[in-house]
DNA sequence: CTGAAAGCGCTTACAG
DNA sequence: CTGAAAGCGCTTACAG
């Protein structure tokens, strides 16, 4: 392994000096960090960043904590969020939580992780005051706990609910069903209690058997399907908790060959690439995913550089997007 | 943050005691490591990472090289591949690689990463010779690199194409069209050689028209199907290069309202989780993706215990699994 | 503008 | 079985 001091050597300078040069101290003379960039670019030098890490007391690594990496929403964060970290000069590394594994500041310690972004926070998680405790910088993506400050970047449901319930009442839908997400989330909590506000603002109501909740997965959508059939042929749309319950939602009444939206239209939200395609053209609550990845990817880097301050917390709006799965009801 | 010493103070041992002690070192009483496992337990210690790294010389962090994150086929990757490695304590960095990024060798030192996975090499890549050269541990993913001897674990295309193509012929297709992955990849090369050569022992060929090359992904499938269809109609079967090619015709079959199977039937080559999806239902060539995965991370990490160990190159067999997007030729 | 010194948190021969 | 010492590759006050 080449280090700064073959680089010295060569140069024919002190390893500080090469250390300055290259991260291009103002107290160098030019020609000295012309000379030490040579010397590196020749031995193929580049800094050792576990030895920087080790020395400032803090690496460039940023951990991204998710839950369930085949997920596809998850999946769709991360591209996003890598690029932007990159660009700052961060790395990405992905941490899953397991029920199993050692509570999550200690894993942080041991990866040697500088921040991390929690994008499976429920609300009864012990995990921010966990990392508050410990003074771990941390960001919320998409989901928030209540009992801890922190940066968030989140989306405000608003806008798409109203834009899509007062298409539903436009069209007819009187028996509307839901699929939302789990009740410890911000993000099913927040969406629930949207819906049910606009919905109730028109004079509807969800009934209790419309009504399911679940984690936001492809198989939730699938079976919630499934389960509201059963109930006297299920409402004539329902909302789901995002586009992956949407999907299995698609999906399942494939399988069971009830025609969508003819039959029952569905809604998502997230407005993933999939949900885009030709094959699938799901109409659904969207907003800018890949700047609320970015954006946390750049909470996270500023809070690195500045712990106090001011705690920020980034809303992204929503705007309801009609594509294929929503017409008016059966009759 | 707490360290070893604030360990070993707690403990009454020595600093180095406790690094001896909580990597269970056969020369330590039992005693004393309980002693330092309670403190280390009550002062919520967990080693770190940056300082053991550097004192071993190295980290236990390998790289996951891909060219697009995007991709639906490295998502699929991702899980699997992070999973194994953290079972066998280590983690996993993504790199990019893009053409205005540092050379690998020198950004796999920047990040002080143990060893790398290459799941995007092409054939004429400069990347593994210069792994090699720097002594940096590496494996190929799905693809080789001809020049370079490496661990690798691949995909033997065979028995799927002898498979479906058997199946073409008996369902009667004559004009059979093929979107091939890019020629300067093992993994396009191989493919296409296997497809030939079968089509070849039932008397049939592909037309010149008839064949497309392409990146693996979505835009290549979904052009690529728009260009064959000019093509006086275009085949009865296209085969294509993966399943995110397949993807990209299925949805662009949709757009233009041609319908799979009965105008132009798809077989894909990967069987994606969506591929089974009811709404895709894509008749293509499946092997164990995801222990093909695993099996990379554990060819990295034994290479890294046994750096002069021989090389294994494992292959993996392919089958072909009839869905719904291949039937009898159009008349 | 540059060098000598100290230190980041660990591991690992070396003594005893 | 355990401690003192050295060192991994860097950065950063401290002198000059």
């Amino acid at each position: 392994m080449v280090t700064s001091r073959d680089v010295a050597r060569l140069a024919g300078v002190s390893q500080p000096t090469v250390s300055r040069a290259l991260t291009d101290h103002p107290r160098v003379s030019e020609a000295t960090k012309r000379k030490v960039r040579e010397a590196a670019r020749a031995l193929g030098y580049s800094t050792n960043a576990i030895g920087r890490a080790l020395s400032v007391g803090r690496s460039n690594r940023i951990g991204l904590v998710v839950a369930d990496l085949e997920n596809q929403f998850y999946a769709n964060m991360i591209a996003p969020l890598h690029d932007e970290l990159e660009r700052l000069g961060h790395e990405l590394v992905l941490i899953t939580e397991s029920a199993a594994s050692a509570p999550l500041p200690e894993r942080v310690a041991a990866h040697g992780l500088a921040g991390v972004v929690l994008s499976t926070t429920t609300v009864d998680s012990v995990q921010p005051a966990r990392l508050r405790d410990r003074g771990v910088p941390f960001v919320y993506l998409n989901r928030v706990a209540p009992g801890v400050r922190a940066d968030a970047v989140t989306v405000d449901p608003e806008t798409g609910v109203r834009e899509i319930v007062a298409e539903a009442v436009r069209l007819g839908h009187t028996r509307i069903g839901a699929i939302f997400g789990p009740r410890n989330t911000s993000t099913g909590e927040l969406r629930e209690q949207v819906v049910r506000e606009v919905l109730d603002e028109h004079g509807l109501g969800l009934a209790q058997r419309d009504v399911l909740h679940g984690p936001f997965d492809f198989d939730t959508g699938r079976d919630g399907f499934r389960t509201l059939r059963e109930r006297a042929g299920g409402p004539t749309l329902v909302l789901c908790g995002n586009d992956v319950v949407a999907l299995g939602v698609l999906n399942a009444a494939a399988e069971s060959g009830v025609p969508v939206p003819e039959h029952t239209s569905v809604v998502g939200f997230d407005d993933l690439p999939t949900s885009r395609w030709a094959l699938v053209r799901l109409s659904t609550i969207a907003y800018d995913l890949d700047e609320v990845a970015r954006e946390s990817a750049r909470l996270v880097v500023a809070r690195l550089r500045e712990p106090d301050a001011e705690t920020a917390h980034i809303v992204y709006p929503t705007h309801y997007v009609a594509r294929s799965t929503v017409s008016a009801p059966r009759t």
